[in-house]
DNA sequence: GCTATTTGTTCAGCGATTGAATTATTTGCC
DNA sequence: GGCAAATAATTCAATCGCTGAACAAATAGC
């Protein structure tokens, strides 16, 4: 991913053509005015001849449209402005979490066209019955899509657990899921999206990864390499570096749950001692506040806590400090190891930021050597709870900016 | 570097061109035996007439040569082998250490076909005359280079410390450096190489992430990401990561040797306590072994730790399974994050990673989670204690193979 | 209404790849 | 020894896509 590194495939005649597409799509989606062709040639280094070519290519293909000028100053014919089509590809995001189900659709532009919350205790609900229910939110989703002119181009699915290159769920502790086949059991159904070549129909993979996604492409676009921490039962992490999430060698970086804050302190259920997930996990920091667990619904005890903690109780501003410096012992130690200078909190740490942020940061001026040369920055998310689902929406969609040959039908 | 991330800048004619040489000339590198023009037609797919003319301009520039053809069964006209140059672009590397500089020249295939060492305590020497000293030893260098029909195309500089993009030492504790412009106090003396369009005339970076470059280039090729774990008296990791460095924001990464082992344990020169390098250190190791560390040279210090836990000392195989164990704990939590299969101990740990790799595998036994799915791999280096000036220059020749279109001349 | 200015398109030219035909060189068989 | 088969490498017309310059389109200012 962004690192030098020499080209996979052949360089043929169309390959110059699919690298254009792909530079002046990115260019017009990374813009923060509608640009115009002209602005797109000075921008890339292309004559305005071949830009010209290039978005014929892309207006023909649905991918963007021409909007009103932006308007100008001086004398000169007035340009004609491009913008990321709002009728066209889009993404399906998928979610399977313990107490929800959600589905929601992206357009190129990266807008939330339709979102389905569909709450209910998952735990009970045996894999494939879970599946058959969103298979039927996503026929609604589509449907919804079509109506808005929207063409489905691939799906992608977040699952709090260990995820396998083919998709098959390995271990998904807090559902209670084990090896469980996903694109196997979803094959049954009627096919979620249209297939279009270059873009996989379905990609499975942990929720931390995808909400990481979401919090990069979300505008205003953050910073091209952070960490981000989503907290819920358990600790995920979803690592971006150089604008590419970074998924390990088989995809399941990001443990840092277990990573041992007190390597003498409390057995953790995976056989350690100490894991933050003990100290820092949702459960841990509710139970440290002296409030009963019993309260089913994640975000209900965690807003509770944060109104605690507004009113001044001391018993939560303690746990939330506890929690923040364990997990400000893991966080150094992660901007130590990769130099990162952006930590996001998310999940079910964005409400809690507020008073998580400071120990975090204080643990990381005490251990972080080059803290001292240029500060690093530790904000919650900006999406809210569904940023999973909206991350893997967005991670289909990107594929085709990023990508736009395969869309377009060429050899992709 | 390596993620799917759109191309940086505009694809013109002639980009055409620049892929496919380094596509061609990536693929006679990686090739165990000298391939023929055909087998690199069907390697990449391109035509056989295409590259016949990619690799005309290759041989022109002096970055392949024709071999021996590979003895072959069957009928047909003899093939002609390409193998890498033994004449032509070479890169030079150096190196500042405690202890000792070193210079060495490698050529294209990563033979290295000269080096010098030159032993002596740096740590009383300014800067600007370590590197005069090293200068000198680079002229010697590039006259043999230049004898053995080598052009010197690039340098690279290892030091033990953190440095800058642009090539400012911020601090090297162990040498005493302290924001040491290495650019500036060079561009005084002669050039040390020639200039190449594409390859920096000199890069500046730390001896452990030019260590796992090193290890990364190597023969047999190592695998494409993996933690390279330098053990001196302070502990630095390289981070290879799909083939590529990961250098981080501010090419800070690998910082491992302040890893809380025992957060309540004893105080580190940081500040913090319980730091990695209290116990695992090359002092810290042979301080627990009861051996008298007024012996200055760390190679001896190591060498003599060997040979005692090679005759069954108890004190020396209870220090080793110390350090070993508190090793283990900083990289499980890395294996945890990254999702690494292969972790390589280099520098002194090289010598001791007999005593060193059992602990430090329990460690990851008992905390990778994903260990039970897919071993991870600890072995220690191939190379020797030149491992970073080797891998400095490998990283000049790696970079003109990356990208030959500089060398050649062309816009690139 | 005219000029200056900027945008976008058209078109000949050119570089690079392609695919087929051609040449080169060896093995195997009669 | 000579011929056919097989494999390697080169040659060449065709094609694709970018370039650069000329040209058409559309507006502001005088």
């Amino acid at each position: 991913m962004s690192p030098t590194h020499a080209p996979a495939g052949a360089a043929r005649q169309g390959s110059l053509r699919e690298l254009n597409l792909a530079l002046v799509l990115g260019r017009i989606a990374a813009a923060d005015r509608p640009p115009s062709r002209a602005d797109l040639a000075t921008a890339t280094g292309l004559t305005r001849a071949t830009v010209s070519a290039v978005v014929e290519d892309l207006l023909a293909g649905q991918l963007v449209s021409e909007a009103d000028p932006a308007p100008r100053a001086g004398a000169g014919r007035p340009a004609r402005g491009l913008v990321l089509a709002d009728q066209g590809p889009a993404g399906l995001g998928l979610e399977v979490n313990v107490d929800y189900l959600t589905v929601c659709v992206v357009d190129l532009a990266g807008q939330v066209r339709h979102r389905t919350v569909h709450r209910a205790d998952l735990r009970p609900v045996a894999p494939a019955d879970a599946l058959a229910r969103l298979v039927d939110l996503a026929g609604q989703a589509r449907a919804d899509a079509a109506r808005q002119g929207l063409t489905l181009a691939g799906a992608a699915l977040a699952v709090p657990g260990l995820v396998d290159d083919a998709g098959l769920v390995r271990l998904a502790p807090n559902l209670g899921w084990r090896d469980v086949p996903v694109p196997e059991l979803l094959s049954g159904h009627q096919a979620l999206t249209d297939q279009v070549p270059g873009v996989p129909a379905l990609v499975v993979d942990n929720e931390a990864n995808f909400a990481a996604l979401g919090e990069l492409h979300s505008r205003p676009p953050g910073p091209a390499s952070f960490l981000h921490i989503s907290g819920e039962v358990g600790i995920g992490a979803g690592i971006v570096l150089d604008g590419a999430l970074f998924r390990g060698v088989r995809g399941w970086s990001g443990e840092i749950g277990h990573f041992p804050v007190h390597p003498q302190g409390r057995p953790c259920r995976c056989g350690g001692h100490g894991c933050l997930e003990q100290y820092a996990g949702q459960e841990a920091i509710v139970a440290a506040a002296g409030l009963l667990r019993a309260e089913l619904p994640a975000d209900t005890a965690t807003a509770r806590l944060a109104e605690l903690a507004e009113a001044g109780d001391p018993d939560a501003l303690r746990a939330l400090h506890d929690a923040g410096t364990a997990l400000g012992v893991a966080v150094a130690s992660v901007v130590n190891l990769l130099d990162l200078d952006t930590v996001v909190l998310g999940g079910g740490y964005a409400p809690l930021a507020p008073w998580l942020c400071p120990p975090v940061l204080a643990e990381i001026a005490a251990r972080v050597l080059t803290a001292a040369w240029s500060p690093v920055t530790v904000r919650p998310s900006t999406l809210g709870p569904e940023a999973a689902a909206v991350g893997a929406a967005e991670s289909v969609v990107r594929r085709i900016v990023a990508r736009p040959a395969g869309w377009l039908g060429r050899s992709g």
